[in-house]
RNA sequence: UGGGGUGUGGCCAAGCGGUAAGGCACGGGACUUUGGAUCCCGCAUUCGUAGGUUCGAAUCCUACCGCCCCAGCCA
């Protein structure tokens, strides 16, 4: 026999550069340092939870360190309140800080020394040139750019005016200082980019102590700098902005030594997209605010406080994001994959209910009049410790609308006339007769039972295909229910072949049932549990819905059926 | 038409000169008191295309084609 095949640790290509570094010393004594530095500027998605997973388990994993900052340079989009959010989503989605929580605009000061030090070395200058001018002078992508009149400030003169600038003298837009680098480069990056900008605004966590705020380009890798990241991991997008960034941790090196921590690199990967959903901050912000959907953790919205909302857990979405894995190619993942992930997790964690979302009722016709039955079932299959319950039974019981059919097909497994099926954890019974009302619609179906049946204790030779489950009419919870399908219809809602991606919003995206009867154990759920509701999907106890009066359930995802998938084919 | 990326089955993704991993999806079967779960089996003679190098190419070379990103004082 050939021995067994060594289980591997799941890498990518970014895991493997890591491991290369580390064998060749190339880190010297820095530990594995990554960050993930979001923006507060909208809710998190699980586009991010890829990036923060991946960045978390890349320092853990090589027992590096890992931090949480937040690129706050631009007031005038950041908020508080997305702090909060974000804090709470990356919390909850598992990775641990720790005490490693920073703020881009906590090294400010520390960032204005370091354009002074540019400034004065030559590599930066303050342009008088207003924003349209600053793009004329940009060129094109295949034309070169023109040098600013004011590139050759004197030294002097430029570290006057950014002092100036600083002191409030200038209003907005009216000078920028911008690093000196290659007006004809290829890439517009390089074209004298700008570090910073006047921006007479009020900061979130600074306040008014700033009117000058650093750009991206220059603040991210400083900071990346400062605090010692050695892979500083971002999206495809970025891969341009790369020649920069090492321009700007060389300048560090080379003027600023004393606060560099680690030569920082950047590496890029792609960014996640799923199937059936959007993903930029833009058109989520959209879809909230047209009313599409209600708020950020709708459970329809790929955001990660929507899939929390929707019961998804987050051992669920690190094994999609596994599953996934990480390239540089462009890539849409399959929704199909994600449901697959958060099944399996469910499956083995979650306790499983009885509810009956559209119920018909059944009299038991041969059953002792008032006779009730505690029968016991299991809360988790396979799982013995999970242990069992009792469910009441009785002679008055609904069932599923769709487990019974007057005139079935074949392989239909479920009840008909004069045909017999399991109650689940009960008796086989037996449609004798089919009640309807006025339209025609079934309204109770009278059926005879076979006491010789009992489950776990049948004796009757009975074989039956079918088994559905119930619930007791007398004892029924109700409950509300709601099923949610994909946001969009189209595969890809980006390439709407006519009209905006709002065009391709499913109508049908939220069902909200509301004559759901479940078991009585449904009403003493607690709010934020989870339960597999049987034969139909998995469920959780909303604790933020509105006030109904009786539980509210959202369904996470539904059981795969593949006798549904039969009948469409 | 400038620069930077990227193309492996329906969707992801390994592979790094020795003869196409794996997962999801899909199809078939077994089992089943959830038509769930589980378990089997099947699913790329071929790696964007065309040439070339080599005993041997998804892997090296050349050319071409497709797709993505970049002209914010956003990140």
């Amino acid at each position: 026999m050939p021995e067994q095949k060594e289980t591997e640790a799941k890498t990518n290509f970014i895991y493997t550069m890591i491991k290369e570094d580390l064998e060749k010393g190339a880190l010297g004594e820095s530990p594995v340092h990554t960050r993930f530095p979001p923006e507060p500027n909208g809710y998190l998605h699980i586009g991010h939870a890829k990036a923060i997973l991946l960045n978390y388990s890349l320092a853990k994993t090589f027992n590096g360190l890992f931090n949480l900052r937040f690129d706050d340079t631009n007031p005038v989009k950041e908020e508080q309140e997305f702090v909060d959010s974000i804090i709470e989503d990356i919390r909850w989605l598992g990775a641990d800080w720790g005490e490693r929580l920073f703020f881009s605009s906590d090294y400010f000061e520390t960032k204005f020394e370091f354009a002074l030090r540019l400034i004065r070395a030559g590599y930066a200058y303050v342009c008088d040139l207003d924003p349209d001018q600053v793009r004329a002078y940009r060129g094109t992508l295949t034309e070169p750019g023109k040098e600013s009149p004011f590139r050759e400030r004197p030294v002097e003169e430029n570290l006057d005016l950014f002092e100036r600038m600083r002191k409030g003298e200038f209003p907005n837009g009216s000078r920028v200082l911008r690093a000196k680098i290659d007006m004809s480069s290829g890439n517009l990056n390089m074209r004298d980019p700008v570090l910073y900008r006047i921006l007479h605004s009020s900061h979130h966590r600074t306040g008014d102590q700033w009117c000058v705020y650093p750009m991206y380009d220059f603040d991210h890798p400083f900071s990346d700098v400062l605090e010692g990241i050695t892979h500083s991991l971002c999206s495809i997008e970025y891969s341009d902005h790369r020649p920069l960034y090492d321009w700007i941790v060389d300048r560090a090196v080379e003027l600023f030594p004393e606060v560099v921590k680690y030569r920082s690199r950047q590496t890029e990967f792609a960014r996640l997209n799923l199937t059936y959903t959007v993903m930029s901050k833009r058109k989520l912000r959209r879809l909230v605010e047209e009313g599409h959907v209600n708020g950020w953790d709708d459970p329809r919205m790929p955001t990660i406080a929507g899939l929390r909302r929707r019961g998804v857990t987050p051992e669920a979405i690190a094994d999609f994001q596994e599953k996934v894995g990480v390239s540089r190619a462009d890539s849409t993942a399959d929704l199909a994959l994600l449901d697959y992930c958060i099944r399996q997790d469910l499956e083995t964690r979650t306790p499983r209910l009885m509810a009956v979302l559209d119920p018909v009722r059944v009299v038991i016709t041969n059953w002792p009049e008032g006779k009730i039955e505690d029968l016991e079932m299991e809360n988790i299959p396979g799982d013995e410790e999970a242990g069992t319950r009792m469910v009441p039974f009785s002679g008055e019981i609904y069932i599923e609308r769709d487990d019974f059919m007057e005139d079935p097909p074949k392989k239909y497994f479920r009840l008909a006339p004069d045909r017999e099926v399991r109650l689940k954890s009960a008796y086989i019974i037996k449609c004798e007769e089919v009640i309807k009302d006025e339209n025609g619609t079934v309204s109770e179906l009278r059926c005879s039972y076979d006491p010789l049946t009992k489950s776990g204790a049948d004796n009757s030779g009975k074989k039956v295909k079918g088994v559905i489950h119930w619930v007791s009419a007398a004892h029924a919870a109700p409950v509300r229910v709601n099923i949610y399908d994909n946001l969009f219809t189209a595969e890809n809602p980006e390439e709407a072949e006519e009209g905006d991606f709002t065009s391709q919003i499913n109508p049908h995206s939220l069902l909200v049932l509301d004559n759901v009867l479940a078991e009585p154990a449904a009403a003493e759920a607690i709010p934020g549990s989870r339960f597999q509701f049987l034969r139909k999907g998995y469920f959780y106890l909303d604790p933020d819905a509105a006030e109904t009066g009786k539980p509210v359930f959202n369904r996470t995802v539904p059981l795969r059926d593949s006798w549904a998938k039969k009948q469409k084919s």
